[in-house]
DNA sequence: TTGTAAGCGTTATCAG
DNA sequence: CTGATAACGCTTACAA
């Protein structure tokens, strides 16, 4: 059928072997014949063939990626397409591919990992989430397969290469800013406390609270579900405590959305009445109204960190395992300004 | 290294080709003989090596993703995530994998589905998107490449099954929508005129006008190169006029979220001032403030019959090019109401 | 520097 | 119904 690496030798007038030389650009071959055998491939318009090639080398050239399972409202965080786009672009600098896993519940996503690895269609594994207690993560390490996770590890920290911000001090940062302006009374707001990145931005707001020597009030801190329909009662319920903050943190700029629309509805705007810093800085963040200061986490280069990294490991065996830290900063906008004192004594 | 055919042939005391039979699931094979093997894969823990599998049998059972150059913002759009979810389940049912392929110029990605078709990596291949004078599809057309466009394709409509809305007829609607609340100055915000749902919206929006017989104002329809800056200044200039639209159809969600915010700028308020109808239904369309009211268009199974589709074409040789036309809903939410007769005179 | 030949793990074609 | 055996297209020792 189509034109074979023994075609492009019949017509070079070389063996077989001497046009995979040279398509592995092989040191070892004269500059004439490789020549030659270009031209040859040229004339016949050769590609080679990946099923050959992989089986014969016993690797792939593709990278696995895992997406949380699609029933997942997460899925549809513009995060995604973001460090896609990162991670693509790492993977095609080395000329990686990438094929994608997904499921619709967790099994499904844990099944389609094993069939692509066990039948040798990937080389490594990115994973883009992180559940508490995640199977697949149990299952690659069980392996001993070559993969990277894009977040932090619930457990075997030191054991996971992974890439991530330092959520921590991001968070420390933001609520410090609020702090400068002013602020002493500050909620925050985040996803599910499963999600490690929510763990660790409750502790670094937390941390600036208690360096401030401002009170940690246990009422402040509330996770929603993720946006929709979650985040209408606990912004309700924040608002509507004898002392409600004069600002908030908010783990994330879709679900910063949804609070800015509670908020409305509640008549408190923005940044008059309460001043809002979220996480992630993606497109919306400034399209929001008003537009919101968020920090940025480098989205892309967590994607293409992990795509870059998880190719070390894949072609040089026994790369010990790293810690990625992006960094990360502050994207200043419209959310915030000073307290209000007006509405502070409001309900006293 | 891993465990293969000949290893499971050997446990059950069969010859591999039996064993590849009962993988194949074929007829002609004893009930007994079947158990005897799947027994043997069993205790073995084998999985099918899939590069030996698509090298031997001349296919993959992976579809080829195109998403359009990763530089484009129009990639930010949340339409991705949802179209991806419908192709990743139809994908799933049949057993069928995924593989992306991404670049940065629109060279780069051509390059890249290149590689994907001759590299034999790929059974089938879905487009994404479809620009004008489209180098990948000359290609895959050429090359009678199986694949399937969600979209409308620029030419060559009758040779290429694509899958996608009657998108005159959702805009005719949805302008009709307008008209129904009393509506007359109607305008209309689209994205770049190269893309066809642009154009097949802007027809609609006329054919809608015209037949109520209203006029069509010219500097009614501007086309914005996608939100954020470009927003500004078109919708500026449209409410400048001395005879502003009372009522807005916008091309896309994402879109509508930067038309409101230049809106609320010049305190112009949404539905009081300005209706807006907008398109897509995607996540955005209910957190916007206010909830916009939005022509679903289906985009999950826009998705799902692509696959779908692809795969019957791959499966079945020769199958006749089709035109997939999914449904559309106005989803009615608050962004639309009555002409406010105050606001239409306060210019005259 | 280049050629020969033995795999890589399946499927597919024949026989039996 | 099952077993040999030849592909599939490429890589990689091992020779030359």
């Amino acid at each position: 059928m189509a034109v074979t690496i023994k075609d492009v030798a019949a017509l070079a007038n070389v063996a077989p072997s001497t046009v995979s030389r040279v398509i592995a650009d092989s040191p070892r071959i004269s500059e004439e014949t490789k020549q030659k055998v270009k031209k040859a491939m040229e004339q016949l318009g050769y590609h080679p063939n990946f099923n050959a090639r992989n089986l014969a080398s016993q690797s792939t050239k593709v990278l696995g990626l895992v997406m949380p399972s699609s029933k997942d409202v997460g899925f549809q965080n513009p995060f995604f397409p973001t460090v896609l786009q990162g991670i693509s672009e790492g993977a095609q600098e080395k000329n990686y591919a990438l094929q994608m896993s997904t499921g619709k519940s967790e099994k499904e996503v844990l099944d389609a990992v094993i069939q692509m690895v066990q039948g040798k269609r990937v080389d490594g594994v990115i994973l883009l989430y992180s559940n508490v207690d995640d199977q697949v993560i149990t299952y690659l390490k069980e392996q001993r397969f070559p993969f990277v996770l894009i977040g932090k590890p619930y457990i075997d920290i030191e054991e996971i290469t992974h890439v991530d911000n330092d959520n921590v001090r991001a968070a420390k940062e933001a609520t410090e800013y609020l702090i400068r302006y002013g602020h002493e009374k500050i909620g925050f707001i985040g996803g599910s406390p499963e999600l490690m990145v929510t763990v660790d931005r409750v502790t670094g707001y937390k941390q600036a609270l208690q360096n401030a020597g401002l009170t940690i009030r246990k009422d402040y801190t509330i996770h929603e579900e993720f946006l929709r329909e979650g985040g209408q009662g606990a912004v309700r319920e924040l608002m509507a405590l004898e002392q409600p903050p004069t600002a908030l943190v908010v783990a994330d700029d879709f679900m910063t959305l949804g609070v800015l629309n509670t908020l409305d509805e509640l008549g408190i705007s923005v940044p008059e009445d309460i001043s809002i810093i979220s996480f992630n800085n993606v497109l919306l963040a400034e399209l929001a109204r008003p537009p919101l200061t968020s920090v940025d986490i480098n989205i892309f280069e967590l994607g293409y960190q992990a795509s870059k990294n998880l190719i070390v490991m894949v072609e040089n065996n026994n790369e010990p395992t790293k810690r990625l830290i992006i960094s990360h900063t502050i994207i200043e906008r419209l959310s915030c300004t000073k307290p209000n004192p007006v509405r502070g004594l409001e309900r006293n």
